[in-house]
Order: C-alpha cells, then structure tokens, then sequence
DNA sequence: TATTAGCACTTAGAAAAAGATAGTGCTAAC
DNA sequence: GTTAGCACTATCTTTTTCTAAGTGCTAATA
C-alpha cells in the first residue's frame, strides 16, 4: 500500500511526464510538494521498487512503468472536466439534427481526433448481430448487375457481380426466393442457409442455378464481418514516441487488420476501459481507451488510442461525453 | 545533344542508383564501361553541366536529377519485359470470371503494389460521369431511412437520414417521383435538378415536403465526386527516402486528399504518362506513372505513386500490361 | 586529339576524446 | 523522519582525429 505522499509523488510524476516526454528528476516534484529532493528521491525509490515507476539509465530521473500508468488511471486520476471549447464543438455535431446516428458518431470522432491528436475507432456491429433484412438487384449492363444487401441496423454493402447469360427474370425469382426464405438472418449464417435451403430450390425452378447460387454465395461469404472506422490514423505520426518508421510501420499494420481492432470489443463490459500498453494488444507504447454503446437497435464501441503517454484524464471524460450523448 | 557514350554513362548512373540510392563514381562505371575512370569524370561533368547530373557535395559520386530521370525515361529507358512470375500472379486475378471489372482493377493494384512496393491508385469516373440511374428508400426504424443511390456506371452509395413524422407513402411519392423526373441526369447537377424540378412538385403533393427535400438535397450534395481508391499506402514506410517522419506526414496527408489525386487526371492523354518529383505535384521524391482506361461503360485512371528513384521500366510495363487486360 | 595515369584536395561519416549537465544514492547531521 | 552535502554515473553535445570515397586538374600517352 502506498502512502499518501508516494500516491502525490506519482501522480505528478506521470502528470508532468504526460505533458512533457522526459524523465522527471525529483528537484521538480519537490518545488511542488513541500518537502527537500532528498525525500522525494526516497519516496522515487521506493515506487520503483514496487514497479511502478523506471529509471531509463542508473542516474536518470524517473518514467512511470506501465503498473505505474495502471495504478494512476486506477486511483489517483481525477475525472478532468471538458473545457467549454472542446464540449462546444461537439455539441455542434450532436446538435445538427439532419444526421443519422453513424453519420454523428463519426463525424465526432473526427473532431475528437482532431482535438486530442489521438487515432479514434467505431466498431460497429458484427455480421453476426445484423440479421438479413432486405437485397436489392439493379442491372447495370449486359452480364453485370449490382447486388445491395441492407441489414436490419442498416449496415449497407453492395457487390458488382458477373452473370452470363442469365435472363434477368431468372435473376429476380432468385432474389424472391432469398427476400422470402433467408430474410431475418443473421448475416454470417447466410451463406450456410443459402446452401441448404434456397440451393435445392433454385435447383429445380431456376436456370443457371449454378452461376446464380455462386454469385449470391460471395456476396454474402464477402459481407465485411465487422463494420471498423479508424479516423485519424496519422495523429500517431505527431507523436514523439512514434518518431521511428519501424514503429509506424508496426503500429500502422496493427489499425489496418479489423479482425485484431475487433479483439478490443471482446470483453463484455459496458463501462468506460483503459488498456496501458501490452494490455492494448496493438503496441507497448498504446494506450486504448474504449467503451460500449447502445442507442435503439444500434450498438457498438468507441475507442480512443494514442501513445501510453496519453492524457487519460480528458480522453475519459471525452469519451463519457460521448457515450451519454449516443446513448440518448 | 548527347553522344553515344554520355547516354550510356547515364543510364548506368540511373539504373545502378535506383538499384541502390547511394550517389555513383566514376570508378563504378569505368568497371561497366570500356574506358578509365578519368574519361568517365570528364562525361560525368559534362553530363552534370547539362543538367542531368547532380553532386551531394563536392567530392561526392552523381545522382540523377530530375531532368536526368526525365531524359532516362524519354530517351534511354529500354521497355522491360514482366518476369513470368509478375505475369502470373496478375494472371489468376484477371482470369477469376467470377469477379467484376472493379473488383479486378483494386485487387490486381493490390497484386502489383506489393510486387512493387509502391502506391497504386485507381480513380474512377467523376460525378460529372455518372448518370443517376436508381434511387432506392429502405426504412430501418422509426424515423430513420436508408437512401442508396445507384449510377449508370455501376457506382451506389447510400446514406443514412433522419425524418420526423413522415409516412412511408410520403417517402415513396418522393422517390417515385425523383426517379421519374431526373434519372440519367449527372449526379453533379442532380442537387440543382431538385430544387427546380422535384421542390416545386413536392411543395404541392407532399406533406412534410420541407424536411425530405432537405434530407434528399444533402444525399445528393454529399455523394463522392469522385471515386478515388489508395492501395498499399503504407508502402511509402518502406523506402529509404522517406525515412523521416515529416516527409511522410506530408506525403500522407497528399494521398489522403481526393481533390489532389484527382488532378493527376488533369491532362487528358491515354497513354501513359511520367509525372517525375515536382512534376508529380505530390512531393519532390516521388514520382506518379498513370495511364487512363476505357471499357466498356467503365473508365477511370490507373497511377502508380513511388519514389522519383523509381523502376519505371518495370512500372511502365506492368502499367501497359494493366490496361490492356482491363481493354479487353 | 581523345584517353588515361597520377596526385593533391575535399567532404561525409565514423570513431574517439573531452566537457557539460542532470540526475542518482548514500552518509551524516538536523 | 527529513535534509544538506557530496561522490558518482550516464547521456548528450561538442570537438578532434582519422579514413574512405570521390573529384578535378595536369601532364604524359597512344
């Protein structure tokens, strides 16, 4: 248990290194607290040796290691009010009425990356959750039409497909069939019905069954699994622990792959989350700051990831913000 | 004008600088070439007084300059015939029967960007291009409605909208009528035809006219100008030459800006063109190779972004055999 | 007259040396 | 328990030294 002044000599440590990204030495804690740099240097040993703070070289000043990230986020930081600028032009977003749901989410995002530095994420949801609601066929020339599959959360996705030689009344019965047999689905299940319910029927009333049954069959096996947004993907080159290419390249590769951006979804806790470092899956130098949301037939998550050195207090109220704003 | 051997001393320069960016010496060449090291010096200062060549510093080896690639390319470059196993790859994705043309222009892009490591970009047809063919209306929940959007050219978009106490029958009379009165206009004059064709109407017929004119004016307004698809951008983290952060930021933030891309449309020739450093409106160091194609109701560019240090012979080929595939 | 050998000279870059700075840990006094 | 004082340490910066790769020029050569 750490005593009251190591809980302040912390706070200021990860505080100032927060803002600044260079060892602290304790002749800076100790102007602030009242005390000499000689017991500030005690107290700094002592954190180490309980793991929460690290020294990059014997006689450097002091970095918080990630416990010591853990331990603040978890008991020393204090819920940070928005300022009224930040809140103001997330307001102006919430606030337009003509935009849906999604259009909102995203667009605040974007203003929240733009304010913070930070890269932001929606993660909609999986094609799991979205069930069949509707498919749409428009003919666009000879041999080639458009397939629109619209999900009951109104996840959209359309696929340019080859057909030869099929009439496009052919076409239509099928598009019955699947609108009348398959509707109410969950997508990721389609592909398997198709299979066994609609494959056999189109069999016998159906021409060219086979190229048919094919086309419909990769329109649904493609259905993104995942809806992932990731806005602002370059604020991570404005920040200094991301000054090397190598990491770029790493971290880079890590927001493009939506199957591991979808592991931050995988606990099933509602509540605001704060993943420091190797914790985040993406990085050691990440922090991912995420939560759920629920509004009508909507759901997803939010996130927030930027360095380790993340300003923890202002992504979360942000992140609330947002969260109780969605949510009504 | 150059003489025989200046050409030659060039062209080695080039080539062995864009196998490898460390400035060339004379030595280097004189190996390749038949003569001394001294007489190779004495064509590489003329070849550096016209401009071709350029010195790091004083005792420096050469690099090309950017007239020097221009001259390589207009005049020296010998067509550099695809490795059979280059072929092959792009083979199996042009020869999938199953996929649409646009499907195979990103996924063979993709194919190349990674044999290359460099950028590959595809624009499509402006908005100016596209007719409107097709508007659909699919109702999600209770005042919230999908819009998809489908053009001549295969192109669909949808959108999201809110609405207020508006019945569906409100909604299809608009629809109806928008897709009686101005289907085949150019999406870009789509949002005028509206206001003095479809406003006047609804004002009469509908109820709520207000708000779904607003609703469908922004579907309209917010529909891509053009469509613009960035492959690989992630390949610029693999090239020397921009190893240090503020290059990439900035080359980043040119690539994520469709208005920009868009220019490398611009010039109106079908064949293919070398746009080389500043040329390239993008970035000093790099180098555009983009090519125009038609197929069918289909038609857009094809570009390749790298650095100016770029194997353009090897680009210009796979760029040739590109096109011709999709033409026919 | 074009080519080449030879040599003095230049520069970047690597390696080594010297200082400067900001911090620590420990001891002894308060 | 706190603190002043001091020896010690590592990094960073600057300076110096050395080396390698290249040039340009001159004079000899074919």
């Amino acid at each position: 248990m750490l005593t009251d002044r190591q809980c302040k000599v912390l706070k200021l440590i990860v505080e100032k290194y927060i803002k600044d990204p260079v060892p602290v030495g304790s002749k800076t804690i100790s102007k602030t607290l009242k005390c000499s740099s000689a017991t500030v240097r005690n107290e700094m040993s002592a954190l180490e040796e309980a793991g929460l703070l690290e020294k990059t070289h014997t006689s450097s000043g002091r970095v918080p290691s990630e416990d010591g990230y853990r331990y603040y986020v978890d008991h020393l930081m204090e819920p940070k009010k928005m300022t009224g600028e930040d809140m103001l032009k997330l307001q102006t977003v919430f606030h337009n009425q003509q935009l849906a749901l999604s259009d909102v989410i995203v667009k605040s995002l974007q203003v929240i990356s733009d304010m913070t530095n930070y890269t932001t994420v929606v993660l909609g949801s999986t094609s799991h959750e979205n069930l069949l609601k509707q498919i749409e066929v428009v003919p666009i020339d000879e041999g080639s039409m458009i397939v629109i599959v619209i999900t009951d959360r109104g996840h959209v996705e359309h696929k340019n497909i080859r057909l030869q030689d099929v009439s496009l009344e052919e076409v239509k019965k099928t598009v019955n069939l699947i609108n009348n047999l398959i509707v109410g689905t969950p997508i990721d299940e389609v592909s398997a019905k198709l299979e066994y319910e609609v494959k056999p029927i189109i069999g016998k009333y159906v021409k060219q069954h086979e190229q048919l049954y094919n086309a419909f069959y990769h329109v649904f096996s493609d259905f993104t699994n995942q809806e992932v947004n990731v806005v602002g993907k370059n604020k991570f080159l404005t920040q200094p622990e991301f000054s090397n290419i190598e990491k770029i390249q790493s971290v880079f590769s890590k927001l493009d792959n939506p199957e591991l951006l979808h592991k931050i979804e995988e606990d099933d806790d509602n509540n605001i989350k704060v993943y420091i470092g190797s914790e985040s899956k993406i990085d050691d130098d990440v922090t991912v700051i995420k939560t759920r949301f629920k509004s009508g037939n909507q759901e997803g998550t939010l996130a927030i990831i930027g360095p380790k050195r993340m300003e923890y207090d202002r992504v979360v109220s942000m992140l609330e913000y947002m969260k109780e704003n969605i949510e009504r």
